[in-house]
DNA sequence: CGTACGTTTGAGACTCCTCAATTTCTGTGG
DNA sequence: CCACAGAAATTGAGGAGTCTCAAACGTACG
C-alpha cells in the first residue's frame, strides 16, 4: 500500500473526510494483490461471500443469466472501483463477476469491515453514503434503460462511463479505453448486437462518438450528452451526511 | 406505538433477531401519525432531506420528472413500508413521493437513526441488509424492464407486488387492492397507458389476470408468473449477515 | 495463411407507439 | 335516484423502432 491511497479510502472519501486513522485501518483491510485474467470469474450468482474486492487495474462487470438463457449485464466496474461493497451485509452473491480485462484485485474480508464500523461511526455513515451512491446509479440507470430510444441508451452509458471516468482521472479527455464488445454492450444496455452496431455506426457518421478496436473517442461530447439526456454527473447534485 | 409492532422493526426483524431493547429503541424513533391524502406529495426530488418516514397505512409511490416530459415510477411502497430509508445518508431527496391513496405517515429523524447505529452494531448491520435487500429489488426490476417484453414486465410487476404484500400477510389470497392507474403502471413499466390497456385486456381474455376498479385478481397465478419469468421471490434466496 | 471472433449490412417481421374516437367508470350536485 | 362532467379505460389504424435471421466483411491471433 505505501504512501498510495487504498480504493476503498479513496471512494469513501468522496463523501467526506477521512482521518488519518481511518484510513490507515481501510488500506489494512484491503489484502494482497491478486493478478486476474480477461475473462476470469471472480465469482458466479448464489456462492458464499465472506467477502468483497477492490479493482486496482482492469475493468470487470457484474451479470445475470436470465431464464431465457439471455445475459443481463448489471454493472460495469472500471479500474479504483470496489466490487459488492453494497452486497456485503448478504451471505450469497447476488449476481456473478467477471473480467473483462487483465487485471489486479484485492479481497476484503465483509466481517473485517462490519467489525471496522463498531470502532468508527464515521466509516460506517460514510459506506452507506458510498452504497446509497450506487443505489441512485443504478435508479438513474433503469430509468434510462426501461423507457428509452436505442440511441438515447448508448449516448447514456458511454456518457455515464465517462463521467465516473473522470471522476479519478480529472485530464480524461475524449479519448478512452473501452474494452467492451458491442455483444457486451447490447447485454448491457438491453438490445440486440445487431442493433448496437446500427447505432454505433449512426453515431460515427453523425460525428458524435467512434467506438473502435476497445477504444471510445467521443467527438462531440455535448451532442452526446444532448442524445442521452444526461442532466448533469449525478454525484455533482448528492451530498452525504456528515 | 403499544403493543403494536413498528415499521422498522417490522423490516429489520425481517433479517434477524431483535433484541426488545433494540426494539424499542427502534419503535421510538417513530414519530406520531401523521393524516396524508391520495395525490399528496411527501417531498420533491431534491429537497432538503432529514428524515424518511414509515408508511403505517395507504400506498405511495416515488417518482422523478424526465426531461422530456414524461414521469418514471421508481418505486412503489405498500402499507408497512419504509420509505427513504436507503437515502438517510444524503442531504437532498434523489427522488419525490406521493401517495395513492388516503394513508397515514410516521417521521423519522435520518440523526437519531444514526446515532443508534452507535449504541447497536447489530441495528446497523440489519439496516445494511434492508438496504442492499431493496437495492437487489431495484436490480431484478432492472432487469425485467429493459430487455422484456410488455406481457412479461407487466406480469412480473404484478407477481412482485403480490409476493410483497404477502410477505406482510401472510394469508393473502389471490385478490388484492391495487391502487395504481393504468397511467401509473405505465409509468411504472415504461409502456404507454394504451399498450397497458391492451396488455391487460390479453391477460384477462386469457384467464390469467383481472385488473378492475382498484382490485388484482390474479386468477392463474403459475401462469402469470411464468409469463413474467419470476424466478422465485428474491428475498427467498437472500440471507443477511448476522 | 487459416481460423475464430467480432462487426457490418440487408430484408422482413413483430412489438410497441402515437393519435384519435369511443365507451365505461367515478364522483358530484340537483 | 338521476344527470352530468371529468377521468380512466378501450379500441382501431397507421407508423416508427427494434428484433431475428442470414450473409458478407474485418480484424486479431495462432
Amino acid at each position: 500500500m505505501g504512501q498510495q491511497e487504498g480504493c476503498i479510502a479513496h471512494h469513501f472519501g468522496h463523501y467526506g473526510t477521512l482521518s488519518e486513522n481511518d484510513r490507515h485501518r481501510l488500506d489494512a483491510l484491503e489484502g494482497a494483490a491478486v493478478d486476474v485474467i480477461k475473462g476470469q470469474v471472480l465469482w458466479h450468482e448464489g456462492d458464499i461471500a465472506r467477502e468483497f474486492c477492490t479493482l486496482g487495474r482492469g475493468w470487470a462487470y457484474s451479470f445475470r443469466h436470465m431464464e431465457d438463457g439471455t445475459r443481463h449485464i448489471l454493472e460495469i466496474f472500471l479500474p479504483g472501483d470496489i466490487i459488492g461493497l453494497c452486497e456485503f451485509s448478504f451471505k450469497q452473491r447476488l449476481s456473478s463477476v467477471a473480467m473483462l480485462e487483465d487485471g489486479e484485485i484485492r479481497l476484503v474480508s465483509n466481517r473485517q469491515l462490519h467489525d471496522l464500523f463498531r470502532q468508527s461511526t464515521s466509516l460506517m455513515s460514510l459506506c452507506f453514503a458510498v452504497c446509497s451512491y450506487q443505489q441512485a446509479v443504478l435508479s438513474e440507470r433503469m430509468v434510462h434503460l426501461s423507457r428509452r430510444s436505442a440511441r438515447q441508451r448508448v449516448a447514456y452509458l458511454l456518457f455515464e462511463i465517462f463521467c465516473r471516468l473522470r471522476r479519478r482521472n480529472d485530464g480524461l479527455e475524449e479519448c478512452f479505453r473501452l474494452p467492451l464488445s458491442q455483444q457486451q454492450l447490447a447485454d448491457a444496455l438491453g438490445l440486440s448486437p445487431v442493433h448496437v452496431s446500427r447505432t454505433l455506426t449512426a453515431f460515427r457518421h453523425e460525428g458524435l462518438l467512434k467506438i473502435a478496436r476497445g477504444w471510445a473517442h467521443m467527438m462531440d461530447r455535448r451532442a452526446l450528452a444532448r442524445e442521452g439526456s444526461v442532466s448533469g454527473c449525478l454525484h455533482d447534485h448528492v451530498e452525504p451526511l456528515v
